[in-house]
DNA sequence: CTGAAAGCGCTAACAC
DNA sequence: GTGTTAGCGCTTTCAG
């Protein structure tokens, strides 16, 4: 036998399926009396509403899209969670949009994201051009980007220049004058669009300290664990000019970067000082210092900006900038052959 | 102005919608003649089809709803890179439903999947009951599972004993006799089935070699790297009694182990060996055995089953089980003091 | 507060 | 090969 209709519930209850569609939806007035007897049907019959006629008729499908380009990294996951669980809160659906990277960016964007089956999206941290950020709000869909810049749509992030600023000054506190950067690509800022910014962070408290910043010491990584702890385990090769300290732009390559310097030979902090971002949980066994970006809040916080959105009237594209906290363990001491100030 | 309608394409063409929706959807005879015209009206309207009028009208959605218990952890998030991919290559749309360990399990499973709004459904390393499986099945939405055993679905997986036991030889053939092992909870077995038929592999190899399995070897972790070092470093801390071999049953653990190995100044492999399972990219700097259980090709190959089971006849739940291979690394040697057979 | 009825935009028989 | 037409199952004016 084929599932229940609303017109089924509508006869067993004995009102109309106007009077069914209100009462379940919560939306118009009903009497509590219709109500409990709508109630009733609906549960005895096991009715579960048709979701695309549903949206057909209202024009709205409780459907939001996620749009990423890696799913296998921590960042992006992580998010990923914080928004998977507000929506199900609120009793939407998720559609996710993995870009791997780029390859299938002109797919998603073109062939899936138009379809208008989607109330609204969340971007993270991805880095859309005008057109393209144009092209999806002109088909009706709000955009929401996280952790990234998104011209035109609203956005949260945390600040990543003082995300940068801050990590070195707390190694510059601890005396270290030698102080390198491990980061992402310029180029990667289709992608990391804060890569770049946490470098420059960088290099502002770097500058600003009087403190030189050879381009040796401006490492390019690509976020991977495995890709940092090698080009780590170059730049602490010479004994002679070595750094004291490493600034990593995530968690992951932090703790790559300890373990490089641990196959050296060299102590964490003894000898090498190492802050990373993100709070991974990896870092926690790596004694990591870090600052924490709050990832899962973020997409938690992305949803329910989203959902203000949907229900109001405030479409301004407002970047709104979220808090970001140390965590002091381990990983991060006195420069070498000093005193030290902690 | 409002989106363009199939009518639109039609009288743009000068057909009726029927032609306009045989020609865009390939399916039943068109002339070429007709179906350039449709194409060319379509692409000046930029028309796109309505998911949910589509949907409503055919009972199908090209959406296939997606069910694990986790997608920040690796496992999972891997596995779901390769069923997005492979079903972004179908056309098909993803809908993500997360449990968040066991948060949401009721709520997916009776809010979300049931409103006939999917075509199917992949189900990661997640235990059903019979009746939770009975239940969607009988909902109309087939279901496979990967890397779980699903009563009465189909299912793909690769053979965790099997994993285990070779592991673990792969230990013994090192001349190694004292063997950990580092895996999940059986309790855990709701989200990680494949925990203890590796623990039952390793048991069994051990067994077969006439060696010695004491409970404080048997070490119970929650496949998190930080867990597993803790636990790990436990396991280690007497010298007089410690194993010279630990199989653990994911790399991530392994890593952990390797890492809590260091902490102890055991080096590995030359004090200790160890051997993991997934090929985890952090093995690579780890410098980790491992044996590669191809996460992403399963997402990929369990989509695959999927649209063959939608589009055929074939509807026997058949559990296919995948290959997994060695990845022999540098944490892995001859047992401490002697000749070995390497 | 409730019912009648007109669609929402497309697909799939069924005719021609 | 192509057009006609009856729905798909629900929401939402508009009356009452």
């Amino acid at each position: 036998m084929s599932p229940p209709r609303l017109q089924d519930v509508a006869a067993r209850a004995g009102v109309s399926t106007a009077t069914v569609s209100r009462a379940l939806s919560g939306k118009g007035h009903v009497s509590s009396r219709a109500r409990a007897r709508v109630q009733q049907a609906a549960h005895e019959l096991g009715f579960v509403v048709s979701y695309h006629a549903s949206s057909l008729a209202s024009g709205r499908s409780r459907n939001i899209g996620v749009v990423l380009p890696y799913v296998d990294r921590w960042y992006f996951s992580t998010v990923l969670e914080g928004v998977a669980g507000a929506l199900m809160e609120a009793g939407y659906d998720l559609s996710l949009y993995n870009f791997e990277g780029d390859r299938y960016r002109e797919t998603v964007l073109t062939d899936f994201l138009l379809r208008k089956r989607l109330d609204a999206a969340v971007a993270i941290s991805l880095h859309l051009n005008p057109a393209e950020t144009q092209q999806l709000l002109a088909a009706g869909i709000p955009v929401l980007g996280v952790g990234g810049p998104l011209v035109g749509a609203p956005t949260i992030s945390i600040d990543d220049h003082d995300v940068g600023r801050r990590a070195t000054e707390h190694l510059i506190a601890l005396g270290h004058r030698r102080i390198a950067h491990l980061g992402g690509a310029e180029e990667f800022g289709s992608h990391f669009p804060m890569s770049s910014d946490r470098r420059a962070g960088w290099e502002g408290a770097m500058a600003a300290a009087g403190l030189a910043v050879g381009p040796a010491w401006s490492v390019v990584s690509d976020y991977t664990f495995t890709d940092a702890y090698q080009r780590a385990k170059n730049l602490l090769a010479d004994p002679a000019d070595r750094p004291t300290a490493i600034f990593a732009a995530s968690d992951e390559m932090a703790a790559g970067a300890v373990l490089a310097a641990r196959d050296l030979g060299l102590t964490v902090p003894g000898e090498l000082s190492v802050i990373g971002v993100d709070a991974h949980p990896i870092g926690e066994a790596f004694g990591l210092t870090t600052i924490d970006q709050h990832a899962r809040e973020q997409g938690v916080h992305a949803v329910e900006r989203l959902l203000e959105h949907l229900a109001g009237t405030n479409h301004e594209p407002v970047h709104e900038v979220l808090p970001a906290h140390f965590v002091v363990r381990s990983s991060t001491g006195p420069v070498p052959g000093s005193a030290g100030r902690s």
